[in-house]
DNA sequence: AATGAATGAGACTTCATTCAT
DNA sequence: TATGAATGAAGTCTCATTCAT
């Protein structure tokens, strides 16, 4: 069980979540966000160093646990077949688990993808941080594919993995905050799978 | 030749978008874009009703100079060969010319893809009619393709217009704001050819 | 007791009343008014939310503040003869209160009688309210006074009412705010009964 | 007939003088005034040292015009009876006028009666000259009516003075100000004989 | 651990005035 | 005589942050 103050801490740092993706970094207020967790001004304070630590630390955490939500949860995988099917699946897996990532929170994806951008330097670093570390495993992703076979080697891996990056957060950002009302007409698993096959062309997956 | 107003408001603009360019919208001050100006803070006045009329003004001249910069240029494509080729022609064409808009001017594409986002509602009504452009020309595009018949009629055609709007955006992004370095070692033309192919792909174009 | 913060806000409405009173509405500046209380420019916009807020909160203040004060008190008559006499009376009292009240407060009075006047809608509102009470109240007292009988009916009542309102802005302006030293001759008992009489001779009281 | 120069000028006053009074000194701007005469800003300037010169020159031809409006037109007093007769005519004449002066132009009333208190010394100066004027010359209407014998010595000449002058004008600014509706109602005769018939009674004439 | 009154640097914006044409 | 683009001092207001309680 958390002690008070690590309750009075995480239930600000809910509300900031909130506020920030409602109104952005910029015009959202320390009293905005004081003032949804009913909390005086000076509290916050307590808790955070300033503002863009708050907001900070709201990044990092996101970052965090999109590592925790894409990392292999091996039993998802036994006696999945062949090695190339293994690979494939697992693949599938990390692409269906980011889409999820951002679908399952939608104040976090509006954050990640639209409210942090082009902040000021210290917030950047920490987005690049983040891009940086999809970027870099779905180029490893590619790596492992092409090992395993079911990715030919003649495609420019970094412009690849930067496709597939644009197209996962323009697809959650397009269908988890724009236009949410489209999203519901999916279900989860059918969405992914239309995801998926999607992502699959752009890589060439067997398609040989 | 402009009269002297027009002239200083051209200016403002251009050294507008320099500031916003490298400090963000809430980062540049009125004064920084007066400074490099060389105009008193009062002129910029003169022509623009506050920051944000200066910024969207900005923003709604990229817009129109995508709408011209992709338009047709019938001479592109004489003589090029069966209509299924034109049409296939005309594609590459309109997503060749997209990357080139962001390639040619880098504080134009480093405002229209990280510095304007999140930051009020006025300006999000900007830059949200300005991807909702481009979604609906790919989205155009892909159906005139489907009728010519180099691209399949099973493929949803929303989700792939995002993931290939995402990839257009994401890799101007990559390449000509991020990792200017990195896209040196391009020539124009084999880096809008790579591009091309993957899009390619994402559409599953010619692949029967 | 007062808590801290209305201390603070009275204070501060107490020395804006002296910086408009000194130098009018748009000549006094909010860092003025700050300085004078000794505290800092926000603090003045944490109790008003603007400078327009806080000049209409002191007019607002002052309507409330006459009405209070003419208030009839009814001790003020007990036992003093006639009905007539006592209608009488009453006139003489509210006449004088209202004097009083533009005597005991000059830099009320100088607000009230030259700093407000043609400042600006909002507050010409205002304006209005508090000389449309005051000159309501003595078209009723003239009513009251023909219903008496000791004022005669063949006036015109408005046109008579302005007047008297007229005199007696026109005469606490002079000598309360313009001509402080020429009042000093007086003392405050004898100029208030000049002026009944003045007036009591404008509406013809008791002239048969 | 005008030069030129005489012309703009004059022209420019007489729009100055509208936007004065609908919107008050320091609500107006410069170039309210100039759109309304449609001259350049900068000619405002050639005519006028600057705004506040414009509005003095403004309130200085007021006082001219009023002292020739009042001024006695002898003609209209030929063969009028007693001496008596004559001198309360006379004040009656001028009571009469000076109400004339400010129906007459309704937005000179709203400028001197309303738009030009507390602004700043300067033009404070000017309007206290005027009003000192006028209540000079009802003193010394006062004065002469005593010594003809139709005015009562026994009351406080100034005060009544004071009385009088406010009544003009509240009065003027009520009816042809405020309730420019309501005075249609009278024709221009009867309204000042009432008018002068309140005054009559303040002074206590003719009550012997 | 929490409060919220107070702070004050600094942002945006206005507008009377100037001056080269 | 007229113009109107340019100026920049000065004003209002904001809001992240502090600190005594």
């Amino acid at each position: 069980m958390l002690k008070k103050g690590e309750q009075t801490r995480d239930h600000i740092l809910a509300c900031a979540e909130k506020v920030f993706s409602q109104k952005g970094y910029y015009q959202t207020q320390v009293s905005d966000i004081s003032d949804m967790a009913h909390v005086a001004k000076g509290t916050v304070y307590q808790y955070f160093s300033n503002k863009e630590n708050l907001f900070v630390t709201l990044l990092e955490n996101y970052l965090t646990s999109w590592e925790k939500d894409v990392e292999l949860d091996i039993k998802d995988f036994m006696g999945s077949g062949s090695a190339k099917d293994y690979a494939a699946a697992y693949l599938k897996h990390r692409l269906a688990k980011t889409v999820s990532y951002f679908s399952n929170n939608q104040d976090r994806a509006n954050i990640i993808l639209r409210m942090s951008l082009g902040l000021n330097e210290v917030i950047e670093q920490v987005i690049r941080l983040f891009e940086d570390k999809v970027l870099k495993s779905i180029i490893e992703d590619i790596k492992i594919g092409q090992n395993f076979g079911h990715i030919t080697k003649d495609i420019n891996i970094e412009m690849t993995a930067n496709a597939i990056l644009g197209g996962v957060l323009r697809i959650s950002f397009f269908y988890f905050v724009l236009k949410k009302e489209s999203y519901i007409i999916y279900d989860h698993g059918s969405f992914t799978a239309e995801f998926v096959k999607i992502t699959e062309k752009t890589l060439g997956m067997f398609l040989y």
